[in-house]
RNA sequence: UCCUUAGUAGCUCAGUUGGUUAGAGCGGCGGACUGUUAAUCCGUAGGUCGUAGGUUCAAGUCCUACCUGAGGAGCCA
């Protein structure tokens, strides 16, 4: 007989119908006659109740069937004589397919802190949360090809190994296959990459970016969507080592559409996980629920899946850097001293807690900023025409702070040599970079969208360690 | 990297001004129970108190260093 899954069994299932299910013990509560496992094969946050008659399987068989053993189950899908569910299979044969030896099995049927969690994350997809979160995180992924795809963007796969070091988006890791130690050394005593695998010095992408520009003046609309590698020392709940990220460029195309096209994006993913995922979420959500309780009423924020229509059916704010500064140098909490960065006038850099400010206090919604100056932005970022500031837009979301990061990219290209002279990026090695703006250059604009990040909003986890199957931060690379 | 904070049983934690044999709940195991929903009830095993030094008659408790986690900051996505 053909496995069914239990997602399927508990939609559509019709009772008196005889099906196999396979899948993974979550408890089983005994009495003298009868068992009763909670089974769950992964499709689904919900369990499928198997009933099991002592009788039938005989007692000592029962022993084995713990909290993570694998079993599969064939019988009778009938209506529940219990209240908790709807139907439950009544076992006519029960096979033990793998067994978890309940002494040793890190995962039992109690509450479990999520740092406990991350030291077995080889286990934690086989708990509610984790499944829910993985489930989700899916489905964004198929979410946002589907985005693309229906709007005819074409995905380009940069290059995961790299010799460009003039992103300037961070710290990179050197990949290399010289020995550790006694690598052989040039004349003036440094390590002689000519030597290398590579013969030169080779490093994990930061960013596809700036090749995917090179598409994007091809293909015309284009992106990327794979992992990125950055090597700071960042010890936050929101940074990874290892990460992904969605980045489209889009040529003809200026900071407007830039904006109109993130603004799309991030209602359209999330609405598709209202549709698609709205069991995973009111688990989640429940849970987020009962982790609220235990903090003071004025820290709590808005029921998760509340909090994602309200992004999805309001429009964000769009504002320039330089009226933001003026609303926070006029704001309460700068006046009455509660920055710890106060804000003094143009040019200084917004602090989190301005950000905060922004989307949490003054607004209460996700903000664009537009517009920085040119000094705290990248070297690609368009010159407007004051001179003084770029097309720049980061947007940000409550309680994650920058989930996305663009702008329209310069596309003149006494310009851009210009500011890469400024800002000390050698144009050697940036030739492929330039031949975009010497043959058949135009106005073009794109952005770059931390996959993870958009998890956490989504899911509403707080830790960004959770959302990501094996997280990579400084000190950590089990698995 | 900086600041704050924590590390005691498989997990979550308590452990008073330093003082005999370090406790609880959950989980595990054994038993009871006519259908349970994180079942319930009774019983039971389980600990080199993060590591290394130090102070002291005496250290889970005080001091120093290191390791690891968490929260915040910086950097950013």
């Amino acid at each position: 007989m053909k496995n069914v899954r239990i997602v399927d069994v508990l939609k559509s299932g019709q009772v008196g119908t005889e099906i196999t299910v396979k899948g993974w013990v979550r408890t089983r509560r005994g009495s003298k006659n009868v068992n009763f496992i909670a089974l769950n094969d992964g499709s689904t946050i919900n369990n499928l109740q198997v009933v099991a008659e002592v009788e039938v399987f005989g007692e000592d068989f029962f022993k084995n069937i713990n909290t993570g053993a694998a079993v599969g189950v064939t019988g009778k899908l009938v209506e529940s004589g219990g209240s908790g569910q709807s139907v439950e299979l009544q076992a006519s044969a029960l096979e033990l397919i793998g067994a978890a030896d309940p002494d040793k099995y890190p995962i039992q049927p109690k509450r479990h802190s999520l740092e406990f969690l991350r030291e077995v994350a080889h286990l934690r997809p086989r708990t509610a949360t984790f499944s829910a979160i993985f489930r989700i995180r899916h489905a964004m992924v198929f979410a946002i090809h589907n985005f693309f795809n229906d709007r005819g963007f074409y995905n380009v796969h940069t290059p995961i190994i790299t010799s460009s070091d003039a992103e300037g988006a961070g710290e990179m890791f050197r990949i290399t296959t010289l020995p550790a130690k006694d690598a052989p050394l040039n004349e003036e005593g440094n390590v002689d990459f000519t030597q290398d695998f590579f013969g030169k010095s080779a490093n994990l992408t930061v960013s596809g970016q700036l090749e995917g520009e090179l598409f994007a003046m091809a293909l015309a609309k284009i992106y990327t969507f794979g992992p990125t590698f950055r090597a700071e020392n960042s010890n936050t709940s929101r940074h990874l080592a290892e990460f992904w990220m969605i980045e489209p460029e889009v040529a003809f195309s200026d900071l407007n559409d830039n904006m109109d096209l993130a603004e799309d994006f991030l209602k359209y993913l999330i609405r598709y996980a209202l549709d698609h995922c709205m069991d995973d979420l009111l688990f989640l959500s429940s849970r987020l629920v009962e982790e609220e309780k235990t903090k003071p009423a004025d820290q709590r924020s808005m029921e998760l899946i509340e909090k994602l229509k309200f992004v999805a059916d309001n429009d964000f704010v769009r504002l320039t850097y330089t009226d933001a500064i003026e609303i926070l140098k006029n704001s309460k909490p700068n006046k009455k001293g509660k920055f710890q960065y106060p804000i003094t006038g143009y040019g200084t850099d917004l602090q989190s807690e301005h950000e905060r400010f922004l989307v949490e206090q003054e607004f209460k919604k996700p903000v664009i900023l537009t517009n920085y100056p040119k000094e705290i932005k990248s070297f690609y970022m368009r010159l407007d025409d004051n001179g003084e500031t770029v097309a720049a837009m980061d947007v940000l979301f409550p309680q994650i702070g920058e989930i996305i990061g663009g702008s329209q990219r310069e596309e003149r290209l006494d310009v851009l040599e210009r500011r890469m002279d400024e800002m000390n990026i050698p144009k050697d090695d940036m030739q492929w970079y330039l031949d975009t703006r010497r043959f058949g250059g135009c106005p073009h604009a794109g952005f770059g969208l931390g996959f993870e990040r958009l998890l956490l909003f989504v899911t509403g986890m707080s830790n960004i360690r959770d959302v990501i199957p094996f997280a990579r931060t400084p000190k950590n690379c089990e698995f």
